[in-house]
DNA sequence: GTGTTTATCGTCAGGCAGACGACTATGATC
DNA sequence: GATCATAGTCGTCTGCCTGACGATAAACAC
């Protein structure tokens, strides 16, 4: 296959993004409404052009930094505060999924702590955080009632893909310290599970399992009662990224 | 960002193929041996471009047929024989990875039996299956001494991700099949693990594992002793893709 | 037949998870 | 200040699974 620069079409490369939070108790992803065609008003997920001298990782994060401020957690600064955790996830290149033109998007997943508010483009009208649920039923109704279009392009299976990929990853991984902040309690690190499994776990268990994984927590040595009752330990991530054997998910 | 076609570079968009078999107690993959700069002459993984009008699993497919004659195993017909499977794995976007231009590589995995022999466009020495720790070793020497480059582009990274992607993944799936012809015994699959892991495992715990892991393994009936000793049942792979709990990879 | 090879069944001890009881230390309420 | 509600923490018990390994079975080579 001898090269030739017109043996090949040329594509639109983009990156979208899937930046998971834990708020109020629920899974929510960041979501952007559209002020163009096509899908104009509808909802997306944030993202945008590669840029010609840009790595995909490096354009996922300037992404992310625009939409939420977060700059991203580097594994080589493991004491960083705050930063969100970055991955590639996946990528989706249907020649009909942007009408407009062959677009291929690399789809990144990003798990931050819970925010203050969303910024896109200085207009928080148009964007918000969204209870996963809510963004990924298709035509049905929000929760007071309102119809709801579902996500622009293929996002409803980026997302979808994204979510999966979240829930699958902190049974076996310290992910889940991504959802917090820099210091947290057992609890607070359990509800985060409870959040994106949407399962209820036992408490007594949940903490043996990991205070007894070695390299999982290291206490800060302060305690907290902002969750009332019994003040808790904090405890800051620790330097284990792998969980073995791992945390299991519930059945059903 | 309003909609300007003139906004966004032009992106060449190839797949590149991992195509893993076990061959003579060793991961295997599937190389071929650059025609034309750059890297001419170096072993590269197979791919090529996407066409125009082609979704990203339908070039791969494509890519892996021309290269191998395989067809990919559809989900949807579970009694088909001798299919591989094809799954995507990343995708490599660093702006300097091809010399020539902005190629973005959408990097897919495939797991195959052992196949009698590759064909790269009709010409045998152009394609090889290495073992590979071989085409891994960067700058080393092989097997009879001869030096070895190493691969081309970013390949033995994308490489060395598909082989982790298949250790990891035949640990919690069924996937340690595909690598297998349609019927086989508990002995040839466990060979398959002790390949890919590149350890020894028991096989009496093994077969209890394996044979009691409901749906993992369907018996057929028949039996073989194409393996020497005892004969063996002869099984097909069940329904189940899921293991639960998973197989354990030994430590170290 | 004897030895070799591979397959298959069993046994036993240790580790871990689920279920759940008990106790502790706060803030809220009366 | 006593009581209650809330959350956190420590233990216990039982069952399941795994790793280590003994024992038997059924083929082939000589």
């Amino acid at each position: 296959m001898p090269y030739d620069p017109s043996a090949f079409p040329p594509f639109a490369v983009t990156v979208d993004l899937v930046v998971l939070t834990v708020r109020r108790h629920a899974l929510c992803a960041l979501a952007v409404r559209r002020g163009e065609p096509p899908f104009q008003g509808r909802w997306a997920l944030p993202g945008g052009f590669v840029r010609a001298d840009e790595d995909l990782a490096q354009a996922a994060a300037r992404e992310l930094a625009e939409e939420t401020g977060l700059r991203v957690h580097d594994p080589a600064v493991p004491a960083q505060d705050n930063g969100a955790h970055l991955e590639q996830l996946a990528t989706y290149g249907d020649p009909k999924r942007d009408p407009r033109m062959r677009v291929v998007s690399v789809a990144h997943l990003a798990l931050a702590p819970d925010l203050p508010a969303p910024r896109a483009g200085g207009d928080a009208s148009n964007a918000r955080w969204a209870p996963v649920e809510e963004l990924l039923q298709q035509g049905g109704y929000g929760r007071e009632g309102e119809p709801v279009a579902p996500l622009a392009f293929d996002h409803a299976q980026i997302l979808s893909d994204g979510v999966e990929r979240a829930r699958s990853k902190i049974e076996y991984s310290s992910l889940a310290t991504a959802f917090c902040p820099s210091e947290f309690t057992v609890g607070e690190l359990r509800r985060v599970y409870e959040a994106v499994w949407g399962v209820a776990l036992d408490p007594r268990n949940f903490h043996r399992k990991v205070t007894g994984t070695p390299g999982f927590l290291v206490p800060t040595g302060g305690t907290t009662t902002r969750q009332g009752g019994r003040p808790a330990q904090l405890f800051r991530a620790g330097g284990a990224t792998l969980l073995n054997p791992p945390m299991l998910r519930p059945e059903v």
